[in-house]
DNA sequence: TTAGTTCGGGTTTTT
DNA sequence: CCCGAACTAA
């Protein structure tokens, strides 16, 4: 034992205390900017140096890029010999490893495919279309969200089925059939051996229950357990998380209830109240110095936080300087919003001698970053937009990547379509509509059905460019295992056609696809080269690549190459990050908190803290912005300053003139608003209550937060009866094209269609149960 | 089958 | 305003 740990000497008493806790459950609530990160690291590097495996320890974190950047310290604390066998990374991608290794435990190609958000919403729609439902009532995105909702909950499709009150609110919003719905998504997804986001959690937890085996090997792999970000962590997370820990019980979870901002996509901050149940002898450490903030931004932020009515207490005090006053500021217009910050930081960056990469603007949706590119361009200001499309939702990459998958799994029905007629290759609609509904009356894949497509009635030319497009994507499979990523995918990208077909486009936008194109494959290179040190003989293939890649996101890319950069970011993008100047745009009324989080405490309250986090990203100096007038899809747009800025105790705040004045313009009054939701006679059994943590994972839980009323969408109906006596020679009235004369009625009740000429728009063609028609005569 | 057009709807936030 | 879906013409 070599006494004196230099390392842990650089903590502070508290972060030390934390870091040197080796054995039994621990929870570390950490305010913001007090050195979370520093205690989650450096206890990582005093367990290894306390000699417990490396390969024992088990690390989950939010994003691959806070993996990476805690790996790297890690390794300079105790050199990367050690470090490199820890399991690090986010909970996505680390049981996609384990469920690859596990897969044919539950009956999944060791190749599945993982499936984003577009591919699963596209799912959705050809489910709908095949049950022969209305996607204007069944939204697509809406189905995905409440569907994402129940795997996060653990709620399989027939707990659902047998739930009486999820199936009653679907019931009375006119959506009976979710239900089903939901188990066909299921099945298709299985059939295209494919997984959602929210399967690679699910798929864990049915692994862990329904194999002991299993769960018994992988508890005494991962002794020693870390989870970062803990206030994010779903049901579905907390229960890995627990089944993998119940045999040691060395668990050490780390979070910010304050900077919980996920909800929206079911994390539960109930979790670290499960965890106090779970483990009632656990230690409980509080980091409340903040090191990164001056007073001012520190005390506001408070500020701005007592407001919300559920929280962990606790005290985050600096002893830096009192700091600047935050700055506020009113423009006219988002225009002038975006030149006034690119002026202020212009302005600092002179006086100061500061680099772009000090300075950040956050805002609420990516929307904003127009007029602020826009301004920073004219001032010659360097900036990068963070978020956004990512480079792996660029069309040009999904299809290349659509290919890449379609080797590894043919099965993988989305990628198919994405790809069977991209580059044009003569194969078209109706093909691929008589191969979906024959393989969906057979119950096979896409694949299978090509193979099988003169069932179908699919000969001649069509049938011919499908059997060359079999055997194109055949002569990849088989180089699948002896080339490395790169070269597979070179050689697809050449093969495929895609190169040609983007090299041939010489517009900007055309020669850009083709440089991500490249980018791509660059990628793909680093990653094939990348040695194993245990295996050195092993080749990096493609499917080893995709893993990584479907779990990408846009904030794990590289900081940045070359030179500083102002960083545009939404503010959950921002999270974790901190930088001395910060602008916190767009603080209007509807904008932030967004208008879609103004009927209920706990969506107004995710709002705040996310206004909480916006504000402690900031060293140095925090600017406050917002327009009164901006434009939405072309139309201009007045609002209000946010009730936000008026939560901030003024005494931080140097508040322009005008918004000085006493009087205001009939706010919002937040406190006695407050009141009135700590009581709230209105709503009928507010169910707030978390899953119990108990709960095996079938138990269906409580009306989910994202199952409250659903707004009624029923509008068509009324017009269908106004319509049903519209008749031929009748004056009518449409609210969009006037008065007309209906010239002919065709078709069959209620697909009534009506042939009507409008002086004032020309003749048209409408179906009855649509279009909103008034009777004159 | 494809290219060219119109039309309607979308903006929270993301693994 | 900008994109994809749906419709129309060749």
């Amino acid at each position: 034992m070599n006494s004196p740990h230099h390392f842990l000497d650089e903590l502070n008493s508290a972060q030390r205390a934390a870091a040197a806790h080796i054995h039994g459950p621990m929870m570390v609530i950490a305010g913001a900017g007090s050195g979370k990160t520093r205690v989650l690291t450096y206890r990582i590097a005093y367990l290894i140096e306390q000699g417990i495996d490396p390969f024992n320890i088990l690390a989950l974190t939010f994003t691959n890029k806070a993996a990476k950047e805690m790996k790297n310290r890690i390794s300079k604390l105790i050199g990367d010999g050690d470090s490199r066998h820890i399991w690090m990374g986010t909970f996505h991608s680390i049981f996609a490893r384990i469920l690859r290794i596990e897969s044919e435990k539950i009956n999944f190609p060791r190749n599945f495919s993982i499936y984003d958000s577009a591919d699963s919403k596209s799912l959705i729609k050809d489910v709908l279309k095949e049950m022969g439902l209305d996607d204007k009532l069944y939204k697509p995105g809406m189905v995905h969200h409440r569907i994402s909702t129940c795997k996060n909950n653990l709620i399989s499709p027939a707990d659902y089925a047998a739930d009486a009150v999820m199936v009653g609110d679907d019931r009375s919003s006119g959506r009976p059939r979710m239900a089903e719905v939901y188990a066909q998504y299921n099945l298709r997804l299985l059939k295209a051996g494919a997984m959602d986001f929210d399967d690679l959690l699910f798929k864990t937890n049915e692994l862990l229950r329904d194999y002991p085996d299993v769960l018994h090997r992988y508890q005494h792999k991962f002794q020693y357990i870390l989870v970062d970000e803990y206030q994010d962590t779903n049901f579905s997370q907390y229960l890995i998380v627990k089944q993998l820990a119940a045999a040691f019980q060395n668990v050490c979870v780390v979070g910010d209830d304050a900077q919980s901002i996920y909800a929206f996509r079911g994390a539960n901050i109930q979790n670290i109240l499960n965890f106090r149940k779970d483990y009632p002898d656990f230690s409980l450490y509080k980091l409340e110095q903040n090191y990164r903030s001056t007073k001012t931004i520190v005390e506001a932020a408070n500020s701005i936080i007592s407001k919300n009515r559920d929280q962990i207490k606790k005290e985050v005090w600096t002893d830096n300087d009192q700091g600047q006053k935050i700055r506020v500021h009113r423009a006219a217009t988002d225009n002038d919003e975006g030149q006034f910050v690119a002026g202020q930081i212009y302005q600092v960056r002179a006086n100061e001698q500061a680099d772009p990469s000090e300075f950040a603007i956050l805002y609420r949706t990516n929307a904003q970053s127009r007029s602020f590119e826009e301004s920073l361009r004219k001032l010659n200001i360097p900036y990068k937009i963070y978020g956004g499309l990512s480079f792996y939702q660029r069309k040009e990459i999904k299809d290349l990547i659509a290919y890449f998958r379609l080797t590894c799994n043919p099965n993988d029905e989305e990628a198919v379509k994405r790809v069977i007629n991209y580059p044009k290759r003569g194969i078209g609609d109706t093909t691929i509509q008589k191969l979906m509904i024959g393989a969906s009356e057979r119950g096979v894949s896409l694949w299978d059905m090509m193979d099988r497509c003169g069932e179908v009635g699919i000969g001649g030319s069509a049938g011919q460019r499908l059997s060359e497009f079999m055997v194109m994507i055949r002569s990849f499979q088989v180089q699948l295992e002896t080339k490395n990523a790169y070269d597979m995918g070179y050689l697809i990208a050449q093969e495929s056609g895609i190169l040609r077909d983007l090299f041939a486009d010489r517009t900007p936008e055309g020669i850009a696809r083709y440089e991500n194109i490249q980018e791509l494959l660059n990628g793909m290179k680093e990653f094939s080269d990348i040695v194993d040190l245990d295996f050195p003989d092993q080749i990096r293939t493609m499917p080893d690549f995709l893993v990584d890649v479907a779990l990408l996101t846009d904030a794990d890319q590289e900081k940045d190459e070359e030179g500083g950069k102002v960083s545009l970011m939404t503010i959950h993008a921002a999270k974790g990050l901190e930088f001395p100047y910060v602008y916190i745009v767009g603080l209007e009324d509807g904008l932030f908190p967004s208008a879609m989080s103004l009927d209920s405490r706990e969506d107004l309250e995710e709002e705040r803290r996310l206004f909480y986090v916006a504000l402690t990203r900031a060293e140095k100096e925090a600017t406050i912005s917002y327009a009164l007038m901006r434009y939405k899809w072309g139309q201009p747009q007045w609002s209000e300053r946010s009730p936000f800025i008026d939560e901030i105790d003024p005494i931080y705040l140097d508040l322009p003139a005008e918004d000085k004045s006493p009087k205001r313009s009939a706010p919002i009054d937040f406190q006695s608003q407050r009141n009135d939701w700590g009581t709230r006679p209105s709503q009928p059994a507010p169910k707030t209550a978390a899953p119990k943590p108990t709960a095996s994972p079938s138990t269906p839980i409580a009306a989910p937060a994202g199952f409250k009323r659903v707004q009624s969408t029923s509008s068509s109906s009324a017009a269908g009866t106004v319509n049903a006596d519209v008749q031929e020679g009748n004056e009518v009235m449409h609210e969009k094209f006037g008065k007309g004369k209906v010239l002919k009625i065709e078709g069959e009740s209620p697909d009534l269609k009506a042939t009507i000429f409008f002086p004032s728009a020309g003749q048209k063609q409408l179906l009855l149960k649509f279009a909103k028609l008034q009777v004159l005569s």
